[in-house]
RNA sequence: UGCCCCGUCGUCUAAUGGUAAGACGGCAGACUCUGGAUCUGCUUAUUGAGGUUCGAAUCCUUACGGGGCAGCCA
């Protein structure tokens, strides 16, 4: 039964795999027991995509009081790697979920040929001599039936003596296969007797060069399951016409049956979901690497500043369902915004510095003003920031000529400096070849400092700041969608990758509490957005990542 | 045009024969020392046609639309 919620992050609605998990509570199909498991091929880097379905797989053990495995369908060892399953371990494990079993399909491969063994003296499975191109050929049309293998009735001892041969060497790889005997009339192709073990000499990243032959994922993946007494086996769409293929083995062999589910994958607008399309993005250094922050791939995500709980809020809130779908991306970032609002240490930084100098503060002071961590939780407290006559700003927090509704600095007009004085702008210097506004003079209000008696007075907007003397430098990476368009796909989706979705922001400045801020640590800039610190970064070269921005009204407004 | 799956606000998800709900987005407004956060209001949907029923998003039939399937990939 449903366990009551511990976190808030993590309260799923019900969705209509927990439902067939209800119900097979109520007849009591499996004992009680609610086991499931997460199977990613090593071939790759885990994307958000396989979030959803670690959060659907985990959350349900977790929710059931049951158990997941994290099993590697490592049966194709020409693809297969090493380093994938270490990012996937990882990965899964930064996501916050804990595997009950860690296994690999590999390991099995015993086991599949003892079933394998099985199946043919029950004269259900037999060596097929056909080549690919004749299996092709012979498997017919969705129209037209298949024709029987020409070797479809070898005799059970044929057949045991030919497939001990087959894992003994003797053969050429693809020269023979292992087929289960079904039925060449299947409207189902994968009923039409489907191949379970191929011959490939291929070092195999876990059982080196043991193995010649390897089951292909149908007649592994069920087998697999079932070993493990998985009870519930959720997969994703593609492979629901694969599951009646599934229940035969299973029957076949009569052992422990899991029920496989299917639901529609993750799609995200304006993202490339493909694994071979995110491997190629890689490998022809479009992007940086699998953990650039603008891949989808966790680690990604994880570089770029998204937290855990904001992916499982995401999980949580995108629901799970059969029908195809794209979710907008703004879903996700919104996710972010929530957690890291509640969370983030609040800190002042400017992006596009512009020189301001308060002319009627005295030379040489400095003070320390009081400026609160993080408003919406108290506990975090507060810290001291530095001020002084000479100021940076955002450049973009000046306008000569103000447009109609723009609350900030301008000739002649009054902002607060946040935590600190109203300052009015008294004065503008430029540049004078090319025009550009390099200095701004200002004076202060002594009365209006923050905290302070009369500091009540109001202005029309509040911006942020930094002591010029006191500011760190900072690299700023500003990232944007990776793609122009809400579905990137075809044959010339290259030409689809924004070509501003990468904008290295130097020489920005940052407040000195910001000096000792370690990789992964997450701020929020005020007004900017949220900012992670990259792993590129090192005390006295600090670099961030922009990971979301803050919802920006006034854009909004300037855009119309 | 063989078989399988799926059609609910712009986008997702819910409603399990009994008032079509929530989130994100959008649009207004309130509040605010972040144009942040928060709060309020508004916007908009059951693909069509039949049928069953007192009552249908839900069950049946059918049309239409979308997706999938002919790897010794997973």
């Amino acid at each position: 039964m449903a366990e009551e919620k511990t976190t808030v992050e993590n309260t799923p609605r019900t969705n209509f795999i927990r439902e067939i998990v209800d119900e097979h509570l109520q007849t009591n199909r499996y004992g009680g027991k609610v086991v499931t498991r997460f199977p990613p091929e090593p071939n790759g880097y885990l994307h958000i995509g396989h979030a959803k379905s670690i959060c659907l797989n985990f959350g349900i053990a977790r929710d059931y009081n049951g158990k997941c495995n994290l099993r590697f369908d490592d049966t194709n060892p020409t693809k297969e790697e090493q380093e994938y399953v270490d990012s996937i371990l990882e990965d899964v494990r930064w996501l916050g979920f804990q595997w009950d079993g860690l296994y690999y399909a590999s390991d099995y491969f015993e086991q599949l040929y003892e079933f394998a063994l099985r199946l043919i003296k029950k004269g259900k499975a037999f060596v097929c001599d056909l080549t690919a191109d004749q299996i092709r050929e012979y498997r017919g049309t969705p129209t037209e039936p298949g024709t029987e293998s020409p070797y479809r009735n070898r005799s059970v001892d044929e057949n045991l003596d030919l497939f001990t041969r087959m894992r003994a060497g003797e053969f050429l790889d693809g020269a023979r296969t292992l087929r289960a005997k079904i039925d060449m009339t299947s409207p189902n192709f994968n009923m039409r007797d489907p191949v379970m073990y191929r011959i490939l000499r291929a070092t195999h990243h876990r059982t080196g060069d043991v193995w010649c032959i390897y089951p292909t994922y149908d007649w592994a993946h069920g087998q697999s399951d079932s070993i493990e007494g998985i009870t519930n086996s959720v997969c994703t769409l593609e492979f629901e016409i694969h599951r009646p293929l599934y229940d035969w083995f299973l029957d076949e062999l009569g052992i422990h049956h899991p029920q496989q589910t299917e639901f529609a994958r993750l799609n995200l607008s304006y993202t490339m979901m493909s694994k071979r399309r995110l491997l190629q993005l890689v490998e022809e250094g479009l992007v940086n690497s699998w953990n650039d922050p603008r891949m989808p791939s966790i680690s990604g995500f994880r570089r770029r500043g998204y937290t855990p709980e904001s992916i499982r809020s995401f999980a949580d809130r995108i629901g799970v369902s059969k029908r195809e779908y794209i979710q907008d991306v703004t879903v996700l970032e919104d996710c972010l915004r929530e957690d890291l609002n509640a969370r983030a240490p609040r800190v002042m930084a400017v992006l596009r510095p512009l020189k301001i100098v308060i002319e009627n503060y005295p030379d040489g002071q400095a003070e320390e003003l009081e400026a609160v961590n993080n408003p919406e939780d108290t506990a975090a407290g507060v810290r001291k920031v530095p001020f002084s006559k000479v100021l940076y700003i955002e450049q973009d927090d000046f306008r000569e000529a103000p447009p109609k509704k723009y609350f900030r600095l301008s000739p002649g007009s009054e902002v607060r400096l946040r935590y600190a004085y109203i300052i009015k702008c008294v004065g503008v210097v430029k540049d004078e070849k090319t025009g550009e506004v390099i200095e701004l003079r200002c004076t202060y209000d002594p009365e209006t400092r923050s905290g302070s008696a009369q500091s009540s007075r109001k202005v029309k907007s509040t911006i942020h700041w930094v002591s010029a003397t006191h500011a760190l430098n900072a690299e700023v990476r500003l990232y944007d969608r990776l793609f122009t368009v809400e579905e990137p796909g075809g044959e010339d989706w290259k030409q689809l990758i924004n070509p501003h979705s990468l904008e290295v922001v130097k020489s920005c400045k940052v407040e000195p509490s910001l000096a000792n801020a370690n990789v992964q640590d997450r701020f929020q800039f005020e007004r900017l957005g949220y900012f992670c610190v990259d792993d590129d970064s090192k005390p006295g070269a600090l670099v961030f990542n922009r990971a979301v921005t803050l919802r920006d009204t006034w854009a909004k407004i300037e855009k119309k």
